[in-house]
DNA sequence: TCAAAAGTGTTGTGTGTACACCCATGT
DNA sequence: ACATGGGTGTACACACAACACTTTTGA
């Protein structure tokens, strides 16, 4: 995808160079999206990541991304490259900014316009059957290098994701449909990075109305069982402006 | 600038046709950069509009953009082309948002990526010896139809400057370096469209310590002077994610 | 009966809101 | 002396933070 198309790219338009900056000869940039994919897993918060297997950066790991295609809008086209490194689909997706500085891509102008995605950690056992062998999730607090500008675009994803979950109820994205007021909790616990209180959290989101109690319990363990809830309103969330 | 450079690419890339979606074919999406300027001048909100002297939306009113050069980071490139259709310069900027939804420009796929800027009401002398005749301020309750999805990029930015004003202290932006505290309470109200208390405006802003008495007054009309005072820390504001 | 997590209320502190009068100035 | 906007303090409501014990279950 990226690579391959970089390279088709620079055959078709410049098949004498061989250097980097092939396409700033024609001062036309090239686009792409790249998606930052978070998840929970093992009581972690954890992105997404792939390994290069090309040049620039072989070896390295990065985010997901690649071109948009023709008649797509820039969330269509994070939305469909995500699927096709990963078959995770149908996820929640934001944009986040877009980034262009010259020099990014090292081949070429490249501007990126960067997504992060939340994927509930039940869902998530669609993945790792992709083209590529290297492809998994990794702790937050313990990334790797990673190639390109991805380290920051990580890093002002994890900042998004830490206000809106502190002004919109975005964590829902990130649990099965039906879920505990405890495994809620640890949502917010493992994304603020702190410690709540459980009556003070408890009250919080139950007085704001949000949830609905499924009448079930859930067993886990040797003790009390706890009510399931489910989010009520799943339409309010859809922030995508370019539609 | 936008026009012209579509025109060449028009051109170059495809001679044998003249129809709307030339580029698409090659499936490079162009990039542009623009801006919502907003200032308070007349005691009213207004942002910056263009009209247009070429198809489409021939003699509508757009906000100002371009293409990016080579070399230019996306901040650089929206700094330039506002300067370069309208004179102000050094001026407060944040990005919005990339909108590149399939057909917002009928001639080709265009990207872009908007951003909004302050300037104060002192500075804006400085416009109007622009390359076209039509150009100008219009209050944002009055703004006339948009060409291309203008108008949602403005209503985006407005609501993004409320949002921010309410967490940061950008109104400073739109004032010159000394103001009053009614002055700034104004730029509030324009903003944010409601009235607000006097006494506990004053009382948030002196206790946020972001304010600097400097022991100057101001004499407005025949009543008691203002005290003057600047803003103390504007090493703050720059939210550029991509430098 | 024990272990382990679920569930529940009260009190203090700080932040935002509502509201009315005196002050300094030029004419 | 008066008209005009500049400048100030107090009382109430509400949101947030701190904090400890009882309940339900399976083993």
């Amino acid at each position: 995808m990226t690579d391959s198309f970089i390279q088709s790219i620079q055959r078709s338009k410049s098949p004498e160079s061989s250097t980097d900056t092939v396409l700033s000869e024609y001062e036309i940039p090239l686009v792409t999206v790249d998606i930052v994919v978070f998840t929970i897993q093992d009581d972690r918060l954890k992105a997404l990541l792939i390994q290069r297997k090309q040049e620039p950066f072989i070896h390295m790991w990065a985010i997901p991304g690649g071109f948009i295609h023709e008649g797509e809008t820039l969330e269509e086209a994070a939305g469909a490259r995500l699927q096709e490194e990963t078959n995770v689909h149908d996820i929640f997706l934001e944009q986040l900014y877009a980034f262009g500085k010259p020099g990014r891509d090292p081949r070429a102008r490249v501007i990126t316009v960067a997504y992060y995605a939340l994927v509930s950690s039940s869902s998530l056992k669609l993945e790792a059957h992709a083209n590529a062998e290297n492809i998994g999730w990794h702790c937050i607090t313990e990334l790797p290098d990673l190639a390109f500008d991805h380290r920051r675009i990580v890093d002002y994803a994890l900042s998004r994701l830490k206000t809106r979950l502190e002004s919109t109820p975005i964590a829902f994205q990130l649990l099965p449909e039906k879920f505990t007021l405890t495994e809620l909790q640890r949502v917010y616990e493992l994304i603020l990075e702190k410690k709540i209180d459980k009556r003070n959290f408890r009250k919080k989101i139950i007085s704001s109305g949000i949830l609905k109690d499924v009448g079930e319990t859930k067993m886990e363990g040797y003790h009390r069982p706890a009510q399931l809830y489910c989010f009520s309103d799943t339409s309010t969330l859809n922030a995508n402006l370019d539609k």
